[in-house]
DNA sequence: TCTGGGGTCCTAGGACCC
DNA sequence: TCTGGGGTCCTAGGACCC
């Protein structure tokens, strides 16, 4: 039986959400910043044009923006997870079984449609996305994930696909190898593909020539599933439930930096609420919490400092108030004062199902009572954003927001301004 | 002045056990 | 003078993804 796959990928996927409702930006260069204003971290086809790449200071390529009329916009990830699950809905029309990959990819299992003309439903695919979102898309189709990866790479690159690519007779599929360069194969990052090139393996076609022996000594049985990937062996199944989370981080670098601890713990609180949030929409506790603290890495003249510390909890949780109360306490076994903080984050690990836990027979917390208190929190902030309630740890002066200078309206889930309740308990 | 955030998997090596 | 060996668990680190 032969396998056979669709990865569907949208085009400048952040980009073009913020086109979407805004056509005029239509043909216009535009770039999304990462969280804080940082980088650039999605461009439209006429930003690329412009030199700009992926990861780029904002800061560095302002002149740039200001004179070729660059729009740049800070990251809505309201919007764009919104218009994500708009896509894949659309996506979930053409086959029962999708594995969303992450907020803008999509495989398909197309199964046994070998039968059918793959050309014309893919194009069906990628007109019907566009059509229903506004989002454009790309389509490759292959016997395996990898060699998905790889025709939907070229649908993009190449004028003459425009947006889909059929990879499935083997001398197209050759070609395709051939027109692969080793670090744009999927699973082939910066230090492999150093490597590879050392050892003459410049195209992903190259790849396929290697030894399993030899690619499993230096690329561990990760490398060795790719190899048979791209040789047409399928190794990798399509994921229809993901995989509940291992662990969860939420993390920032604060708007300035920082030296008080008064004001690393009122943002390293609020992270820690967010996990606890996290944790509750998925069903789920942790009984370990980890903090850690960094000073700015690109600062040269300021003193470095980087620490963490993890604290086991007695039972695990997901209440904002305990989970603050821990973190809060981790915080201060690491801080040191002195020095400029720029980032914090707060990650919870042993993860278990709510109703799998372990009760410690000389608990004093009322779970009964955090249980209801965070329901109704979460009540009031699913109905009128995030900033209605939020326990008083979190701060009431805020000098570690991040900056968001640019962003566009919340089109898809509009939120009014409401003054924030805090709770003190 | 200003440089993102959130994940995964695999391996080697040490600790520990019998 | 000779000083086992196999198994499991955990952690740190390194690679990757979007």
């Amino acid at each position: 039986m032969t396998s056979l796959f669709a990865l569907c990928d949208c085009n400048n996927f952040y980009a073009s959400c913020e086109r979407v409702f805004d056509p005029s930006l239509n043909e216009k260069p535009v770039v999304v910043l990462s969280n804080n204003d940082g980088c650039v971290i999605a461009r439209s086809n006429e930003a690329k044009a412009l030199g700009i790449q992926m990861g780029d200071p904002f800061f560095q390529i302002r002149n740039l923006v200001e004179h070729k009329q660059v729009h740049a916009f800070s990251s809505n990830y309201v919007l764009y997870g919104d218009m994500s699950d708009r896509v894949m809905q659309t996506l979930s029309q053409f086959t029962p079984h999708v594995e969303i990959y992450s907020i803008d990819e999509c495989f398909l299992d197309l199964g046994d449609f070998y039968d059918i003309d793959l050309f014309s439903y893919a194009w069906e695919i990628k007109r019907t996305v566009t059509r229903w979102t506004g989002i454009p898309v790309s389509l490759g189709v292959a016997p395996t994930k990898a060699l998905a990866k790889v025709a939907n790479k070229l649908a993009k690159k190449s004028a003459k696909a425009n947006g889909v690519l059929v990879l499935t007779e083997p001398y197209h599929i050759q070609k395709a190898l051939e027109a692969t360069k080793v670090e744009d194969v999927w699973g082939i990052g910066g230090q492999y593909a150093k490597f590879l090139k050392k050892h003459n393996i410049h195209t992903a076609l190259d790849f396929t020539n290697a030894s399993e022996n030899w690619v499993r000594k230096h690329m561990t049985v990760v490398g060795v599933r790719l190899l048979k990937e791209l040789k047409g062996e399928s190794c990798l199944e399509l994921e229809e439930v993901a995989p509940a989370k291992k662990g969860i981080c939420t993390s920032r670098s604060f708007g300035t930096k920082l030296t008080s601890l008064k004001d690393v713990k009122e943002a390293t609180a609020s992270y820690a609420a967010k996990c606890a949030k996290k944790l509750r929409s998925q069903k789920s506790c942790a009984r370990l919490v980890t903090v850690f603290v960094q000073t700015n890495p690109f600062s040269e003249h300021d003193r470095q400092y980087y620490n963490s510390r993890t604290i086991a909890m007695p039972v695990a949780t997901n209440s904002d108030i305990e989970l603050i109360h821990y973190a809060t306490l981790a915080l201060k076994a690491i801080f040191k004062p002195n020095y400029y903080y720029k980032k914090s984050g707060v990650i919870v690990t042993e993860i278990i199902p709510e109703n799998q836990i372990q009760f410690d027979l000389l608990d004093t917390v009322d779970r009964d009572k955090h249980s209801s208190l965070m329901k109704v929190m979460d009540k009031l902030t699913d109905r009128f954003g995030r900033s209605m309630v939020q326990v008083a740890a979190q701060g009431l002066n805020k000098n570690w927001l991040l900056k968001s200078d640019y962003k566009s309206p919340y089109y898809t889930t509009r939120v009014e301004e409401i003054p924030t309740v805090y709770i003190r308990i």
